[in-house]
DNA sequence: GTTAGCACTCTCTCGTGTTGACTGCTAAAA
DNA sequence: TTTTAGCAGTCAACACGAGAGAGTGCTAAC
C-alpha cells in the first residue's frame, strides 16, 4: 500500500515491538517500555527520538503530550503487511472447527452459523458470515419430500452442504410423482450449479415429453420458491453475526456509547453488506482493512479482518472479523486460514469421493 | 405468596402506582412524584407518611436517606399480583409472532430459536427458550432420507414442528428400504408419542416378521440416534438465549460489570437450565420469579418472567425473559400470553385436522 | 387525619491542587 | 554524527472540599 518509505532496520524493529506490544497490554507505548522489549543497548532518549521520528511518519501518534504512544492505522497496516507468518492456534479450536466440517451433512445456513459461532470463539472477537453465492454450488442430489403440512420440503445436497426449503404444495399428488421429478432433477443437474438448474429448467419445461408434464406444476412453484430464496440470501438473509458480545472483552469498548454504535451494525444486515461490498483482492487468502479502509462510518476505529471461501474464483461465502483496530492480527490470520483450508479440503473429498454413490431413490 | 398484610386502599393504589411509576421512569419515586400522578388532593406530607408506612412494610426502600424510594422485591411482587391485566401489545409484533407459527413446518430447533428472537424484540428483553420433554409431542409422520455422505436424514413431523437428525447409514441399502421402514414407523406410530416410539421399537424388533428384519439394522442407529438427540437436548442442547444485548437498554445495566454476570448466565445453558429447574405453577400460565426468588446467584437482582407451553399436563417448551426486577411486567405477561396461545392453537388445529392426509410414501 | 414549615441528609457537580508518568529539548559525551 | 544524561514542561488521574439541590423526617398547628 504505502510503501513509498522506507524504514530503517532499527526503526522498522522498534515499529513491529511497539505495536505487537500495544496488541497484547492495549496501553501506549513508551520508551522505557521499548527499551525492555528487547532494545536494553540503548537509552530511552534514543528510542525516545526513533518513536518521535516514527510519529512524525505517521506510524504512531500520541493521544496528549506527555503520553506514550499508539499505532495509527498506517502503523497497524505497515505491521500487518510485515508480519503475516502464522501462530499455532489452540487444539481445542481447531478440533470444534473441525468438527463442523466434519459432521458437515447439515444444512448450509446452520454451517454457516456454526462457523461463525466457532470462529468468533477461537479470536474472542465478533464474527461475521455472509453467503452471497450459494447458487454457484454444485448439486449432487435433489429432492422433494411432500410434508402433511401442505407444503414440500426441497432438499438440494451440494458440495458445501445442503440448501433447504420450503414450497407450497397442492393436494392430491401421488408421493410418486416427487420421488420422479426428484430423481429426473438430480440425473439433470447433478455436477451442475443451482444457478444453472434455475435457469435452465424453464427450458426443459419448453420441450417436456410426455412423462415430464406432469412435473410441471412442481417444478414451477419449486423454481419461484428457490429464486425466492436466492432473492432473500442476496438482500439480507445470508448474513449472520455471532459473539457480538465478544466486543465487550476489549478495553476500548468499555464505553458502552461507543460499543452500541459497533454493535448496531452489526445488527443490521444491510451494514454488514458494505463491509463485504467489493471483491478481495485475491492475491492473499486473508485480508484486513483497518480504520478508514472500511467502508462503514461507525467502524472507522475498527479493524475487520476476511476470508473468502471460493469455488472458480468466486467467492461463496465471506467471513468477517470485527475488532478494534489493535486486535491480535497474527492469530485471526491464522485463524480464518484454517477455516479456509477446511473448506478446501472439503471441496477436493468431494470430487475424489464422486461417482462411487449410488444414491438414486426408487 | 405473603399476603398476610392487608393494605388500606389508600395505600395499594399508592404502592401500585409507585411501582408503575418507577417500572416507566427508573428513578427513585418521590412524594411529589406521587402527589402528581393522580394524588393532588393530598399533601407530599401526607404521601410521605404513607411512604414511610409502605417502607417499614418492606413494599419500598430508600438507597439512602433523603432519596426517593424504589420498591423491594416485596414490592414488585405485590405488583405483579395485583396487575396481571393484559396490555395491548403492538400490532406488528403480534404479526410476526403470529407468521412464525404460520409458516411453523421447519425445525423444531428453528422454531424455538425464532421464537426465542421474536418474544426478545417483543419485550426488549433478553429471552430463553428451553426445549425439554421433545420426546412428548406427537408423532405424525416419520420419513429417513439416504443422503450421500453415508449419512441419514430423520425427519419427524409432529404436531409441533418437525425434529431432524443424523444418523450414520451402511452402504449398499437398496433406497426402498428405508421407504418401507419409513412406512412402517409412520403407520405403526401415529399419534404415538416420539419416547413411546423409542421404548416400543424394540419390542417390535424382538417379534419381527420376515418382512420387517431387514429393517433390524437402520432401526438400531435410529434409535440410538434419537436417543443422543434427546440426551443433548436433556443435558444442555434445548438451550437458546437470544437479545442478550438488551439487557444493556436497561439503565440499570449501564455497569457492564454488572450486565456481564447476567451476560454470562444467559451464555452458560447449564445455569439456565437451573432457572427452569422446578415446575411452573400451574394455575397461572405466567409466572414470575423476583430477586431472591431465583434460584441462580447471579440473577438476584433480576426478575424472570415464564411460561410453559404444555402437553398433556407436562411442559414440553419454556420461556423465560430475564430483565430487571424494574421490567414492564404487564407488556410481558401479555406476550408471553400471546405466545403461548398461539401454540395451544396450533394444537388444536392438528387435532381437527386429523387423518384428512394421505401422505404415505409409495 | 392532614398539612405547613423547617432542619437535616446525602448525592451530584464543579473547581482546585497534587502526584506521577512521559515527553521534548539541550548540551555534553562517545 | 550518534547517543546519552539531565531537566523542564505537559497532561491524565485522583483526591478533596465547597455549594447546590432534591427530598426526607419531624414537629406543631389545623
Amino acid at each position: 500500500m504505502n510503501d513509498d518509505e522506507i524504514l530503517s532496520e532499527r526503526k522498522h524493529e522498534i515499529l513491529l515491538n511497539a505495536v505487537e506490544e500495544y496488541i497484547q497490554c492495549a496501553s501506549p507505548i513508551t520508551s522505557s517500555n521499548v527499551r525492555s522489549k528487547g532494545f536494553t543497548d540503548l537509552s530511552t532518549a534514543t528510542l525516545r527520538n526513533e518513536l518521535n521520528a516514527l510519529e512524525a511518519m505517521g506510524y504512531l501518534r500520541q493521544l496528549h503530550t506527555s503520553s506514550g504512544r499508539v499505532p495509527t492505522a498506517k502503523g497497524y497496516r505497515y505491521y500487518v503487511n510485515a508480519i503475516m507468518c502464522d501462530v499455532p492456534l489452540e487444539k481445542s479450536i481447531l478440533d470444534e472447527i473441525h468438527a463442523i466440517f466434519e459432521n458437515r451433512a447439515v444444512y448450509l445456513d446452520d454451517v454457516v452459523n456454526e462457523i461463525a459461532d466457532v470462529v468468533s470463539k477461537a479470536t474472542n472477537y465478533p464474527t461475521v458470515v455472509m453467503l452471497k453465492g450459494f447458487e454457484k454450488l454444485q448439486i449432487k442430489n435433489v429432492k422433494i419430500i411432500p410434508l402433511m403440512t401442505g407444503q414440500a420440503l426441497i432438499l438440494i445436497e451440494t458440495n458445501s452442504g445442503i440448501i433447504n426449503n420450503l414450497m407450497p404444495i397442492k393436494p392430491n399428488i401421488p408421493n410418486q410423482t416427487y420421488v420422479d421429478a426428484s430423481n429426473f432433477l438430480t440425473s439433470t443437474f447433478e455436477n451442475k450449479t443451482v444457478a444453472d438448474m434455475i435457469k435452465n429448467i424453464e427450458g426443459y419445461r419448453v420441450q417436456m415429453g410426455q412423462e415430464l408434464v406432469e412435473f410441471k406444476g412442481i417444478f414451477d412453484t419449486m423454481i419461484q420458491s428457490l429464486k425466492s430464496l436466492s432473492d432473500t440470501i442476496a438482500q439480507k438473509g445470508g448474513v449472520t453475526a455471532r459473539g457480538e458480545l465478544r466486543l465487550l472483552n476489549s478495553p476500548e469498548y468499555q464505553d458502552l456509547e461507543k460499543a452500541k454504535k459497533v454493535i448496531d451494525v452489526l445488527t443490521n444486515p444491510s451494514e454488514i453488506e458494505q463491509i463485504f461490498e467489493d471483491d478481495m483482492d485475491t492475491d492473499s487468502e486473508v485480508s484486513f482493512k483497518i480504520g478508514s479502509e472500511i467502508p462503514v462510518v461507525d467502524l472507522q476505529d475498527c479493524a475487520i479482518a476476511r476470508a473468502d471461501y471460493q469455488v472458480d474464483g468466486e467467492s461463496i461465502a465471506s467471513i468477517g472479523i470485527i475488532g478494534p483496530q489493535r486486535m491480535d492480527y497474527a492469530k485471526i490470520a491464522s485463524a480464518l486460514k484454517f477455516v479456509v483450508g477446511e473448506f478446501e479440503n472439503l471441496k477436493q473429498l468431494d470430487n475424489a469421493k464422486e461417482g462411487d454413490g449410488d444414491n438414486e431413490q426408487k
